[in-house]
DNA sequence: AAATAATGAATGAATAGTTATTCAGTAACT
DNA sequence: AGTTACTGAATAACTATTCATTCATTATTT
C-alpha cells in the first residue's frame, strides 16, 4: 500500500521487519543451542543488534518465544494452503499436495523442525505452546478428511475409517519429521515423502498411480 | 538446627536405588516444568533429598539428564522385548506385540512421553542425546524389516518396500505418541493403538484378522 | 531554507534474581 | 576408629530486565 520506503539505515527500520529479524534470530539459536541454552544475549547477538533490544520490541523472553511458536505454525499453515492452490481439483491430487506441503524445504527445514520439537517438547507444561500446537493440525486434519471421504467416494474403497486414517496419516507425517531431524542414516525430505506417498498408495490403491 | 532424624533405611539406600530415585525425579520434573524449567533444586526436593545430592551421585546436571534419557530408552527396549516374548511366534501376532508394545502404560505415559519429545528437542544440538535417541530405534527397526519380509511371504504381498514401510510404520507410532502428548481431544493409548492395527490391516489385508 | 524541537529506535552498563556446584561438616554404619 | 552417605549454606557464574543516554529522522518554527 504504501510506496515510501526507508530502510537500509538498520536502526530505522519499520518495527515489523524488526520483529521477523529477531524471531529469526531465535529460530537459529533454537536449532543450534536448543530451547534451553538460548539466551537473550545469543538471540540480540545473532540478530546484530544490542542487549536489551529483545525487551525492547517483545517486553520479555517468554513473549519472543511465544511469538517465535505462532510465526512456525502461520508459515507451516500458508505453506499447506497454498499447495493446496497451485494443485489440480481432484481429491487424489489434493492429498498428494497436501502431504507433500509437509516436506518442502520452507517448513521441512531441520532447523524450523528442531524448534515444533523443542516447542512440543514444552509443550505439556505450558498451555500457551500447548494450544498453537494444537491449532497447527486442526484445519489441516478438517481438509484432510474432506479429501479422504471424496477419495473413498471415487474409488468405491470400503473398511476405511475416515478419522482414524486421518490420524495415523497425520502421525506418519510428523513421525517422519523427527526422522529427518534425528536419523543417522542421512533421511532426507525426499525419503520422507516417498514412504508417505507409498503409503496413501497402499490405502487407496485405485489411485496409486496419482501417487507414486 | 538438627531436627529429628529420618529412619536409617532412607539414608543408607544402595547407590543404585538411590540413581534411580533421582532420575525418577527428574522424569516428574521435566514433565512438570520442561526440561528448560528442571532445576536441581527441583529434582532433589521432588526426591526428598539434598541440595548437594545430584552432584553427588551425578557429577553434573547434564549427566542426571544424560542418564535420565539412557533409562527411558533401555526402559522402553526392554518393554518390546518382553512383549514380543510373550506373544505367539508367527509374524503377524509378533508385528502386532511390538507395536501394541509402544502403547502400553509403561512407556506410553504421558509424563515418559514428556521427556522423550524435550530430549528430541535438544538432540539436533547435542550430539550425546542425538546418538541415544538414534538407538532406541536401531534394534526396533531391524527386528520390524525381519516380521515384514515374513509376513510378505507368509501373505504373498506384492508391491511393498520393505525399509520403507519400516520407516513409515516407525514414524507412525512416534507421531501418535505426540498426539497423545498435546491432543486437544483427549486422544489415549488405546486410540493410538487402534489407529496403528488399521493400518497394519490395510497393508497386510490377508491378516486383517489377526490385527483388528 | 535553515534552525530547532520533538519523536521513536536502539544501545549497553547496571541490577536483581536464579541456579549449578562446592565443600566443610554431620550422621550412620561397619 | 574409619568409612560411607548425605546435608545445606556459601559461592561463583550466568542471565533477564531495566533505564538513562545516544542518535537519526521528522515536525515545527523562524
Amino acid at each position: 500500500m504504501t510506496a515510501l520506503q526507508k530502510p537500509q539505515t538498520t536502526r530505522r527500520a519499520a518495527k515489523a521487519v524488526r520483529r521477523r529479524q529477531l524471531i529469526e534470530a531465535a529460530i537459529k539459536s533454537i536449532a543450534k543451542r536448543g530451547l534451553g541454552d538460548t539466551t537473550l544475549a545469543h538471540v540480540s547477538k545473532a540478530a546484530g543488534l544490542s542487549q536489551g533490544i529483545i525487551n525492547l520490541h517483545f517486553t520479555n523472553k517468554e513473549n519472543l518465544l511465544y511469538e517465535t511458536l505462532k510465526y512456525i505454525r502461520s508459515e507451516y499453515e500458508q505453506n499447506w494452503r497454498s499447495a493446496l492452490e497451485k494443485s489440480d481439483a481432484d481429491p487424489a491430487s489434493q492429498l498428494t499436495a497436501l502431504l507433500k506441503a509437509d516436506y518442502q524445504s520452507a517448513v521441512a527445514d531441520v532447523k524450523k523442525l528442531a524448534v515444533w520439537f523443542a516447542f512440543w517438547g514444552e509443550a505439556k507444561s505450558r498451555p500457551t505452546y500447548k494450544k498453537i500446537c494444537q491449532e497447527r493440525v486442526t484445519d489441516y486434519s478438517e481438509i484432510l478428511q474432506e479429501l479422504i471421504v471424496e477419495l473413498i467416494d471415487e474409488g468405491g474403497y470400503s473398511d476405511i475409517n475416515v478419522a482414524d486414517l486421518a490420524e495415523g496419516i497425520i502421525a506418519m507425517a510428523d513421525g517422519l519429521w523427527l526422522n529427518i531431524l534425528i536419523s543417522a542414516n542421512g533421511f532426507k525430505r525426499s525419503d520422507a515423502e516417498r514412504v508417505m506417498m507409498q503409503y496413501l498408495a497402499q490405502v487407496f490403491p485405485e489411485h496409486r498411480h496419482v501417487f507414486l
